[in-house]
DNA sequence: CATGCAGTTGGGAGCGCTCCCATAAAGCGC
DNA sequence: GCGCTTTATGGGAGCGCTCCCAACTGCATG
């Protein structure tokens, strides 16, 4: 069943049916209703390989995963943000093509072109966050490919979309110094990780000698670490810089039978997993993952038609969920779940 | 740059330079080197559109993912099979594209095959486990879609690659009553989740008698549940049918001292998180997902290369990771981090 | 009544491959 | 040296679309 066969069931051509699928505006009611009625009742759908090679567009995009992405899972951001692309691609009808690139290789960027820019198999390009300060960005950018960076970025020309990571920093700030916080210690997991350092940044705009505390990928060395720390230098604040961390500075601080709100102020920034953030009754700062991926997927095909021009970035705003962990008085009703003990 | 660009700089025909691009060995040394060394020269990739036109094949199989898999994310398990599945689709030089439906909508399976295998963006699909008892199967099977599930099935024709969960739940219980368990409890989240269920029937043919509890995906309920059963039925064993149960089963252990292995035995199923059974020093039957997905990919290929038949289906052996809380004696050194207080 | 001009429609050419068949070259036995 | 098979090569046809240009319609205009 081809673009032929329909347009002999319509009596119409070819190009007319061809313009019918295209929503091309060049066609006669009449000839639309009809061509459309066969589409419909022979089930028939155009042939994508055929549209592509006339065209020169696959309308597949292609999302640039790290090698080892579910190893991240201290949080559910790779999940997050790839089912977020999935449905953004959806609603603009392309296809999501998954590519994995070790993105610290020197010729990652080279194999990714290779393989699918050149061969045709997607349009253009999403990376992630994590893969943006590597070998990939700079050479995606030599050879002119569409691509668009799921984090903020320096580097001249390039496409990019991100939350205000800066300025989730100061809000949590400005709502920690406004419960009268004066000395805060931020927990972060690496500085390798610009978002979290941005945040902290941030967060120094209100409380410039805010001590910093790492303890990378892991659970377990969150909670050492927080623990260690409440009981030496106990703050009046606690900026968790990563949702994932809170959990564990609740935990340190009950140990060591500090209330919170009352002794510490709590705030954290994402709240991935929204069960945990209410079980905690933690007030966070949040992103807008959703959002992001609409943006980033929508700014892409806009490069791919050329409708916009590079270099250009958009910044997303975070939110404020104020829950109990900053305030006694909280206004605003506890989502779903009792505290703890 | 095409075929023809390639075959007049190699001073060959067009015919001659596709042979070498597909292997086909009925190409002369000569010619082949000649043609190797101008593609490699010059970077050319073939159209990727132009192939699957010609061919009818497009070389990208789709992974069919449930709308929200990211809220799945009390294991890692969604994220870690869409890598491996990548992996294994990488290795086999198929792309991968991700397609999000909602597995349980009456006309989701219509749905996939127009988008997808009618327009011929995708040779076959690949569907998760979750997705497994819908009216996605029926209905791809009707149209005879090359598809593999990567779930046991029991719909006749199915090609499907499974791990052996019941056997992995047997393989705990030997575990277990070799160790003198005789009392045992089973921790899962929800029976809806047929790899749970075959687990619970494995134990069961050797703890015929073994108590369920079901808390659903929280782990927030898990532990309450595990405190509450512990507490007024204190088991010799647990088996944790889902990995992420067990720590919930070892804080509730704690703060009812009750002594992991000395008072009671633990057993659990996965270890997505190696961190955290590393921690808690959790003995572990292993399932091996990067193989799982391995298996799947291939077959699906051969599936749509005809040459596997429909029905075929590939169960793989669970491994049992003996850490210490079956056992006071580990005979193999602990790996990686202590065990808390 | 010829002229112009939007609004429509049809068909040719071509996108870059694969597949098939015809042909050329090489190898082999007698 | 002659036919035969085997191996290697070239070119035509066609996959199912899009894009472009030509042509045709109807209708207001001078």
């Amino acid at each position: 069943m081809n673009l032929e066969d329909i347009a002999k069931l319509a009596g119409v051509s070819r190009s007319t049916v061809s313009r019918v699928i295209n929503d091309d505006p060049n066609v006669s009611d009449r000839a639309r209703t009809r061509v459309q009625a066969t589409i419909d009742k022979v089930g028939y759908r155009p042939n994508a390989a055929a549209r592509a090679l006339a065209s020169h567009r696959s309308h597949a995009i292609g999302l640039v995963v790290p090698e080892d992405f579910s190893q991240y899972h201290v949080d559910a951001w790779y999940p997050l943000i790839i089912e977020a692309t999935l449905a953004a691609t959806k609603k603009s009808n392309q296809s999501l093509v998954l590519i994995m690139e070790d993105t610290f290789s020197p010729d990652a960027g080279k194999r990714v072109i290779t393989n699918f820019i050149d061969s045709g198999r997607v349009d253009g390009l999403l990376l992630l966050q994590h893969s943006y300060r590597d070998h990939l960005t700079p050479q995606l950018m030599e050879r002119d490919v569409p691509v668009v960076l799921v984090a903020e970025s320096d580097i001249p020309g390039t496409c990019w979309v991100d939350t205000d990571n800066f300025g989730g920093g100061k809000l949590a700030a400005s709502v920690l110094a406004e419960q009268g916080a004066e000395s805060v210690v931020a927990f972060a997991g690496t500085d390798e990780h610009v978002p979290s350092r941005r945040r902290i940044e941030g967060l120094r705009t209100v409380f410039p000698d805010a001590r910093i505390v790492l303890s990378g990928h892991s659970h377990q060395r969150a909670e050492a670490a927080a623990f260690l720390e409440l009981q030496i230098h106990p703050p009046d604040a606690v900026f968790a810089v990563n949702g994932w961390i809170a959990p564990a500075v609740v935990t340190s601080a009950e140990r060591l039978e500090i209330a919170i709100p009352a002794d510490m102020k709590l705030i954290a920034f994402d709240d991935f997993d929204t069960e945990l953030s209410a079980r905690h009754n933690l007030t966070t700062v949040v992103q807008h993952v959703t959002q992001l991926a609409d943006r980033a997927v929508n700014l892409l095909i806009d490069r791919v038609e050329g409708r916009s021009p590079p270099g250009e970035h958009i910044v997303l705003e975070t939110e404020l969920i104020p829950r109990g962990s900053c305030n006694d008085r909280v206004d605003i009703p506890v989502q779903g779940g009792a505290t703890t003990t």
